[in-house]
DNA sequence: TTGTAAGCGTTATCAT
DNA sequence: ATGATAACGCTTACAA
């Protein structure tokens, strides 16, 4: 085995842009503003620069440059967990044209846990990103706001605040949340519970309030103890299914807080020896790859994830670039479709109604 | 609404050290080191500085620091591919320690791109991050062999490399895919497929390796083309299980590149009508969360993931902590564990036979 | 058009 | 123990 091989290449002092001006044979804030593609330097000078850059194996030095323009290029993006496979895909989508502009991610896991949100943002803002994307958090919070506000540019994604003006990104929740109840209530379920993301999130109000009406129009059973505040995630839809399943009058239909969750109850069905869809139906949301799969077959509410994270990231390139004033702020909506699988059927004959 | 409210506070300049300096009526570099925890400055005037600093809610610009000291605090991450359930856990295992050791994470997708790793990699070394954890890569190109003998700390995870000295954190592949093999050859079977994973990875080496011994040694079928070099996640299972079940006489267990890829070959099992584990055996790699759901079941090698990233952190961090020089090659090995679910099974009587 | 010089906010060096 | 002062590598006025 070779040792640890480090090319005696400049391993030793940095190449820096004085030494680009002197090999170049100009100034230094020629190079500078030759390699920034200004218009100002002389077609041939600016030649001349980029040789002597690239024979010199230049590389300018994103930290000084951010010191010194006080734009780091770079922009954090706070997201419950990664680990949860509804997100990366909206990961993915800002990465896209964060990596198009040049940009560099900085990720971070709140594990929805408020203070560590607030430590993380605060980190953030403190290697001065040029703006954030949250798709975690806690946004209502005064603590949360009072770091939003100290003027670093964001784009929140999938929750919106009814106090504050942000620029906003989401899906059509009402529309998601409406199609999957009329759905359900046309294979004739009446008895469909209900399963809440975090409480702090705006999506949670607005699917829930969705559920409420459609609930409401179509006249079914509104028993409160049909709604459940939950979480995200396989273990929180266990908590979920465990709980309506162990009801006296257990529903017939579950809707999930989103697709991990949806997983979770799907399982604990399947514990109990309860079949999908005779005995039970069950709705996911977002839509994520696994839901398609002959094993799952998740019938769910799907969600332009890549897509979303990108606009979110085009918002915030928009918010970023803008001088400071006269933002106005930009709220997009996607739409959502019910993609029908083999989660959700006609209720089965031997079912008790209510 | 209320209009965007950024607080004024501090809004327009931003407090350095140099008005913490004069609020504490010290020196700046006062500040600096008793700040910085060192001991040369006396208790009293620390805690004076520190007063000063808490008053005006200075906080310390990691951008300068980095310039001057050389240390960014921010260590790169590179992965194939966060959106697939395999990764997430290995960078949150990276970020456990990543945070608290005060670092930042700078996370970069190369979905298996060359090209795309040699952008982010020079993209993270002209960052200057501390060091860098590659889960992802290509790590015998000579082009990237060149990045990584630039002088950044690095660890591979998942990846030895024969012709380098690299500090390592892997599973032990040889013991999962020998439990496997003998696993399924108790079941029964004799005619079991191998799917190798991207073939620049040296853990695909390994495991080939292993199943070939253990194939050779239980005397089981050895045909060439039981082994099918493909890649990580879904799809890639997908072609996969279509390869080997469209075949004449289809092996009745297939090893997995990793679940995910099991997750593709069982759903074209199940679209064919095959029933798992009666008509075909399915092993998977690393236990995602999902493999052990109902639905799914899937018998797996398992990986703590997490505990080998946070591994990997540490090893980065010793190793940046170390002078430059006199930095030993270190190479952690973590257990691998077969678990047995349901989605292998004795060979059913009607399946055919070599 | 091009070059000079003044920062950006720290840490490190070296007197004091 | 403490405090000037010089870097760190760049951008940006401003002068030439």
């Amino acid at each position: 085995m070779t040792k640890n091989e480090s090319k005696p290449q400049q391993q030793g002092r940095r190449v820096t842009i004085v030494d680009v001006a002197r090999e170049a044979g100009v100034g230094i804030s020629t190079v500078s503003n030759a390699l920034a593609g200004k218009d100002i330097v002389r077609l041939k000078t600016r030649n001349k620069v980029i040789k002597a850059a690239e024979r010199l194996g230049y590389r300018a030095s994103p930290l000084a440059q951010a010191l010194r323009s006080r734009r780091t290029m770079a922009i954090g993006v706070l997201v419950a967990d990664v680990a949860n496979p509804s997100y990366p895909d909206f990961v993915r989508g800002i990465e896209d044209v964060a990596l198009r502009e040049g940009c560099t991610l900085l990720l971070c896991n709140t594990d929805g846990d408020e203070e560590r949100q607030l430590e993380q943002m605060q980190s953030l803002i403190d290697r001065q990103v040029d703006g954030m994307v949250l798709l975690s958090p806690h946004c209502e919070s005064d603590r949360v706001r009072e770091l939003l506000g100290k003027g670093v540019p964001y784009v929140l994604v999938q929750r919106r605040s009814e106090r504050y003006d942000d620029n906003y990104v989401g899906g059509d929740n009402e529309a998601g949340i409406r199609a999957a109840v009329e759905h359900l209530a046309e294979l004739g379920h009446r008895r469909i519970a209900f399963v809440c993301g975090p409480a702090a999130s705006s999506a949670v109000a607005e699917r829930l309030a969705a559920y409420r009406n459609a609930v409401k129009r179509l006249k079914l059973d509104h028993a409160e103890d049909l709604v459940l505040a939950n979480d995200y995630g396989i273990d929180a839809g266990h908590v979920a299914g465990a709980h309506f399943l162990g009801m006296k009058n257990p529903p017939t239909a579950i809707i999930a807080s989103n697709d991990m969750n949806a997983l979770g109850i799907l399982d604990v069905a399947a514990e109990r020896g309860l079949s999908v869809p005779q005995d039970l139906s069950v709705i996911g949301y977002d839509d994520i790859a696994l839901a398609r799969l002959e094993r799952i077959n998740l019938t769910t509410i799907r969600l332009p994830k890549r897509e979303m994270g990108a606009a979110a990231a085009e918002a915030l390139m928009e918010l970023i670039s803008k001088e400071a004033g006269a933002r106005l702020p930009r709220r997009t909506l996607f739409p959502t479709s019910l993609v029908v699988r083999k989660s959700t059927g006609p209720l089965k004959r031997s079912s008790r109604e209510r």
